[in-house]
DNA sequence: GCGACAG
DNA sequence: ATCTTGTCGC
């Protein structure tokens, strides 16, 4: 069975109908951020959780054979399992999820972080570091609006020499979700939780490949 | 045909 | 995303 690209797009139209775009949060405590790094045909998924001091609190892990190619706007069907896997595999309680990708700011209207917040049901934003699809309009000193057929799908921050894309990805608004981000960016291209669980599973990726060469040198014992 | 194009 | 050498700056 192969990867259909309409089906894929067929399928983000008829889910876009179900992102909630305004705030269904009263307060948040703890937050968990998503990114999925590679090893060959292996993806590792990770999620970490952190209080609002910078503190971690639970990491939860998901490797699995990813098939799926990278295509622009497609990038959910590819990275959705290990990030949603390694979301399953936290402990701890979380409030609020950070997806390493566009949520609205998508020519569906339904990036990856629009994908985990409407199956997981929970406040999500979308958090990129280059941009996918609309017009960057300025609004402000380092700050823009991500602009598409007259509709605000997101908005770009300007933190010193980098931009980030935000856009809102379920049962939050922009205006919170930059919010939020702006709390827990702590000196990274991107916000703290995200940044950490692209530092482990990068890491871990590295592990996956040197294990792989040591077992290829030592094959001929065998 | 050309440019754009999350990770 | 991943691969990958040298180079610039604190």
């Amino acid at each position: 069975m192969h990867f259909s690209i309409e089906k894929a797009k067929n399928a983000q139209l008829k889910l876009a109908g179900r992102v909630i775009k305004e705030n269904e949060i009263k307060g948040f405590k703890y937050i968990v951020g998503l990114d999925v790094a590679y090893s060959n045909s292996k993806g590792v998924g990770v999620a970490v959780i952190m209080d609002r001091d910078n503190n971690v609190i639970d990491v939860g892990i998901k490797i699995l054979d990813v098939k799926v190619p990278y295509i622009p706007g497609l990038l959910a069907f590819r990275e959705f399992p290990c990030m949603y896997g390694a979301l399953k595999n936290v402990k701890k309680n979380f409030d609020i999820i950070l997806v390493n990708g566009q949520g609205l700011a998508h020519p569906r209207r339904f990036g990856i972080a629009c994908h985990i917040g409407v199956l997981s049901n929970k406040p999500t934003i979308g958090v990129a570091r280059r941009k996918l699809y609309g017009q960057e309009v300025k609004a402000d000193e380092n700050l823009y609006q991500i602009i598409d057929g007259g509709e605000v799908i997101g908005a770009v921050l300007k933190i010193d020499t980098f931009k980030i894309y935000i856009s809102i990805g379920h049962m939050i608004s922009l205006r919170e979700s930059i919010i939020i981000v702006k709390e827990f960016m702590k000196g990274h291209s991107l916000p703290e939780p995200i940044y950490n669980a692209h530092v482990i599973a990068t890491e871990k990726a590295k592990n996956i490949k040197h294990n792989f060469k040591l077992q290829q040198t030592h094959s001929y014992l065998i």
